[in-house]
DNA sequence: CATGAGGAGACAC
DNA sequence: GTGTCTCCTCATG
């Protein structure tokens, strides 16, 4: 369980930054949008180092409303939970209107950040379990072989658009890469070090989290998601993988999306890119668009996938929508 | 040229 | 046997 040292990880992950700016935009990726300014851990944000907060902008942001509604909720963040469909006015608190007393003021303003930080971490953890499933790892880095770290690697570099580093890399294992420092890091890889090191710091937390917490920060819902979705020790089928990315249109909705999600027909926005990721997946850096769509095609016998009724270019459709 | 359809052989499990 | 992966030819826009 946790230990000293992960506590002060936790608590001091480098850099701690927040960034609420960056909720809503989600169009290229840069490492320069990577290093948000600081924000909110200066108001008692614990060390979570969110480097894409598009990445908890889902198309349907009725999550954040529900779960920003506790039980014992006092109605002025209830009305301040509305707000949140505008993520950048999410730490405001519009006190004054309220008509409340500097301490009840605190207090609403200590409990919003509260329910925020809440979901965010839950997101983060949520996040991390969809890459485990996806990439075949496990959640704690301090476990993964070196063939592990390589996944997790391409991974990331997939997700932020970085430059290769897997060779700069090689032969590490998850223990080596988790005793390393940031300056270890950018000695590795002056380009994108620092991004990796962040990167690594939100799952040695999380995994330190989630060893405290189990599994408290997801609601029942997402559970109920994640046994349903969940494939450990089974090689994960083509269609399971699509749905997976399906499924977080938040993370990966630049490469894969859904058209109609009621009638199962998504579209590949990036075949290169989708799959490069199956190839991660499997193993196969070979794998290209051709061979996927080859794969795809053979679901159409089984009756899993098939093409919409109007066909179109990358479009195609869940013969059992989800 | 990118994509789509499908045949066929190979391979891992 | 199943589920791909790989290579292939041919068709389409």
């Amino acid at each position: 369980m946790g230990s000293p040292d992960r506590d002060l990880v936790a608590s001091s992950l480098h850099p701690p930054y927040v960034d609420f700016s960056g909720f809503g935009h989600s169009d290229t990726w840069s490492t320069e949008d990577i290093k948000p300014p600081l924000s909110l851990t200066d108001r008692g944000l614990p060390g979570v180092y969110l480097s894409r907060f598009d990445m908890f902008l889902s198309e349907d942001t009725a999550w954040l409303l529900k779960k920003a509604e506790p039980a014992d909720a006092a109605p002025p963040c209830n009305a301040e939970a509305a707000h949140c469909k505008e993520p950048e006015q999410c730490p405001v608190i519009d006190s004054q209107g309220l008509g409340l007393s500097p301490g009840l003021e605190g207090q609403v303003e200590d409990r919003c950040l509260e329910q925020v930080q809440t979901m965010v971490v839950g997101e983060v953890l949520k996040d991390i379990e969809t890459a485990c499933k996806l990439l075949n790892i496990g959640p704690d880095p301090m476990e993964w072989s070196s063939g592990n770290v390589q996944k997790w690697l391409l991974w990331t570099e997939h997700l932020y658009r970085l430059p290769q580093v897997g060779k700069d890399f090689h032969e590490l294992t998850g223990k080596d890469m988790c005793v390393m420092t940031e300056d270890d890091f950018r000695q590795r890889s002056l380009q994108c070090g620092d991004v990796l090191y962040a990167h690594l710091d939100i799952w040695k937390s999380a995994a330190w989290m989630k060893e405290r917490c189990g599994n408290n920060l997801l609601g029942a819902e997402d559970l109920c998601s994640e046994a349903d979705s969940c494939c450990s020790g089974q090689p994960i089928h083509l269609w399971q993988f699509l749905r997976e990315l399906l499924l977080k249109p938040h993370s990966y909705g630049r490469c894969i999306r859904w058209l109609n999600k009621e009638k199962g027909i998504f579209k590949i926005e990036d075949s290169a890119h989708v799959a490069k990721l199956w190839g991660i997946r499997k193993n196969r850096p070979a794998m290209n668009y051709d061979k996927l769509s080859r794969s795809i095609r053979q679901y159409y016998k089984k009756g899993i996938i098939r093409k919409p009724d109007v066909s179109q270019r990358l479009v195609y459709q869940f013969v059992h929508p989800v």
